[in-house]
Formats: structure tokens, sequence, C-alpha cells
DNA sequence: GCAAAAGTGTTGCGACTACACCCATGA
DNA sequence: TCATGGGTGTAGTCGCAACACTTTTGC
């Protein structure tokens, strides 16, 4: 191991902002950290750093989540590694990215200012390096995933409601969905469990809340 | 980057072997090297070296191909990275895993012996480091991807019939296919394009020959 | 003609869509 | 009682599975 490229990781953490999308639709937003080097001086880029011995790929996405951003991932997996040689400047690095979604509680007590700064996904500043592909790519992946995984929830608190769970497929697909067809749809996977508890403090009827169940096993081994 | 983890790159090739499988069904095979060196001296382990400065991530999967193997992939496709603390002994290394696909002519050309060797995909021998785990994942994400994705023609040459396109899925699916559905399946894809020739030779009705054509874009957009 | 695989037709089921409709609450 | 979103019913469409059936070849 004589003369290698270095390895960064780095995360593309997700967070639902009310009320800024659409029609007063919750919106994905995104922390960025602003460079306070060169290359790309003042520009934002995705948090993450330098991979360090005497951890593991996870470990690091969730150290940096929590030194930059005090953030605590409800949900992290592995997007992509990116090794282009052309990609960093003059110095060689291999960046292995995850992706995240953090609790919408967690996300809104999060701290800005630091250099840290919290953007709407599809109005994102110039970013450093690749990292604009990488948001892309993410975003695709999450998009796709919604369709078949069970994440959505993941961007609420522990119990919420099925419209709340609703508008959270909204925002991530940006396209409505029929409430009675979705309710259908998202109890038919078996995956929520009625609480019991109704939400108060609505001018209409008080909708059910409901929690996560993981009754079935993660679809890959890791 | 005082002192980081190294960094390897490795691959999962899969071929299929004719009547090897179940019913004489063709089955998946995977070309293992016997290390020379500690640790796991002598055990098999996934063709893979370290990434060095001037290549691309894929580009070292190839080279990694065609050096230990003499293969060519009809299909390459990023795996994982694999990093946990203990996977590689000693000295701490990242593998970026890749699986590719060859088709059927360049896997019986392939060159046995120089300490390489084949094996049927669900009777491996002792692999080195994490390796069985990274082969189980691989064969999960080919079922998987089989499933909505059209590369199983990869396993094959330029053309083929729909009953060795059928057998292909039956190998990896481990499973029957019905013959009429399949073919409506696949042609409602709108994928493949009839040749207007048959295969000669055969002791009934000679079936069509046909060519994929990739009309649509990529899922991924690498 | 017969066997065997290629290829076509037909039916039924289950999942999703569109949309009409009823229910429960606050004001 | 009305407005509003919560929640249920129902009919049509589409894709796929099952399987009967016809076609085309070698022997």
């Amino acid at each position: 191991m004589t003369n290698q490229p270095g390895i960064a990781v780095s995360t593309v953490i997700f967070a639902l902002r009310e009320g800024e999308g659409n029609k007063g639709l919750p919106a994905l937003w995104l922390p960025l950290v602003r460079r306070t080097r060169e290359p790309y001086l003042g520009d934002w880029a995705l948090p993450g750093g330098p991979l360090s011995l005497e951890e593991s790929l996870a470990d690091a996405a969730r150290r940096h989540l929590a030194s930059t951003a005090g953030l605590t991932p409800r949900y992290l997996e592995q997007l992509y590694a990116f090794g282009d040689l052309a990609r960093s400047g003059a110095e060689r690095v291999v960046s292995i990215v995850y992706w995240a979604l953090v609790g919408s509680a967690e996300a809104s007590a999060a701290q800005e200012g630091n250099n840290v700064c919290w953007f709407s996904a599809d109005e994102l500043p110039t970013l450093a390096f690749d990292h604009q592909r990488i948001v892309d790519y993410a975003l695709w992946r999450l998009r796709n995933k919604v369709a078949y995984a069970q994440i959505a929830h993941r961007l609420l608190g522990e119990t919420f409601t099925l419209a709340q769970l609703r508008t959270v497929y909204e925002a991530i697909l940006q396209r409505p969905l029929d409430p009675a067809n979705f309710r259908r749809y998202v109890l038919a996977r078996k995956q929520l469990e009625d609480t019991g508890a109704v939400l108060e403090g609505v001018p209409n009827r008080p909708p059910r809340l409901y929690r996560y169940v993981d009754a079935s096993r993660e679809q890959q081994p890791f």
C-alpha cells in the first residue's frame, strides 16, 4: 500500500421542512457545509471527511452527522463509492457516500451556523467537487426506494397520521396521491400499527395515529 | 491523508455453464483466485487487487478481470464498499466490490490454471476474508435485478432463442418458468428484436433468434 | 404419424386507480 | 348546519399465472 488514493466518507442527509414546498406541502431539505480550504474554497459541500483507521464506514458517516450538524439518522444506507480520477482536484480521493433520513423533530432542532446551512433539495447553490451529481443520485435513489420500501416514516416522528405520511410521499414523489388508495396501500403492507390514539386539536374529524413496526426482515443483508 | 486504510477493488464474476445445474439446466459459475500470501494463504478469494492512483474504480475492476481470467465483462456494476474493521486481517483495507456478467462464448474460452479456478456459485470452497458474504450479496443482487431489469441476456451471446434466455432466468431464479408466459413477458418489455433467423439443427420446430436492443435509458445515472 | 419444443388463445385472480360516498368533528 | 378532512365501497383496468391448444420441425 505504498501510494494509494485517500478515502473520504460523505453523507447526503435528507429532512423534511414543513410548508416550504409546492402548495404548502413539506419539502426535502439537506444540510451542506461551507468549505474552508482549497479546492472549492467557500463553496458548499456534503458533510464528510477522511476515513480514519479505527472506524467502520457507517460509523464514520454517523460521526460526521453528529459533529457537523448534531444529527442522529433514523435511516442510513450506503449510496455509492465515487472514485473518478478528476473528481477531487489535485489529490486523488475516493468518496464512499451514504444517504440518511432524519426525523422531523430532530431536523427542526438542528443547529445552523458554524458553516452549516440547510437548503431545499431542488434549489441548491453551486456545489463543490461532483457533489451535485451525488445529490442527484441520492434523490433518485430516495424516490425509487420510497416506491417499494417502507422508509418514508423515518422523516417523521415516532407516531404519525396517514395524512402526514401521505404528504411525505407526495413531497418525495412530487405528485398528489389519492388519500383513499394511499391508506389501503400502506395498510396492506402490514408495517403500521394503530396506536389507538388520535391527533387532537384539528378542526375536523381527528385522524388516528400510527406507529411503524418492522415485522419483516430488511431487504438487504446489511 | 497521513494514515489511511488501503483501497482494493474486487469483482464477483458470473458466467453460465451448460448442463451443470439441476435437471441439466445451466448453472452460475464464478472464477476465484488462490491466495499466494498471508493472510488466508492457499484459500480462494475474489479476483482483485489494490487500486492504483491513475485508474478509476471501474477501470480497476476491468483490468483485474482481464489480467486474472482474460475476461471482458458484458455487464459491470458496482456492488458495495466493504469496510469493516476486522474484515482484512491485520492491515485495514476497504474493498470496493463490483459484479460482472460475461457471455457464454467468452466464459467457455476462459483460461483456468494459473491459480484461477471456476466454481459453481452454490458449491464454493472456503473463501478468504469476508468474500463468502460478498458473493452471497452479489447473488442476492443478481437475482433481484434479473426480476426487474433486462440483464440476463448478457450471460449469452449476441443472438439467442427465447428458450435459451428462459433457461438463464430459470438458472438464476432457481425455479421453472412457463414458456408461454415468459415469451409474452420479455416481448412486452420491447427490448428484444427478432433477427429473422432461426436456430438450425434442432430435432423439432426451429426457434427464432432474437437480439437485445436498448431502446430506453439505463435506470441508474451511471 | 409421433415426439417435442415453438408459439398462440383464453380465462381467472389480485393489485392498483378513479371516484362516489359516508363519518366525525370544530366552528 | 356546514365545511373539512378522515375513512369506506365499488367498478374498471392491467399485468400476470395457469393451462389448453395449435404449429412446425426431425425422425
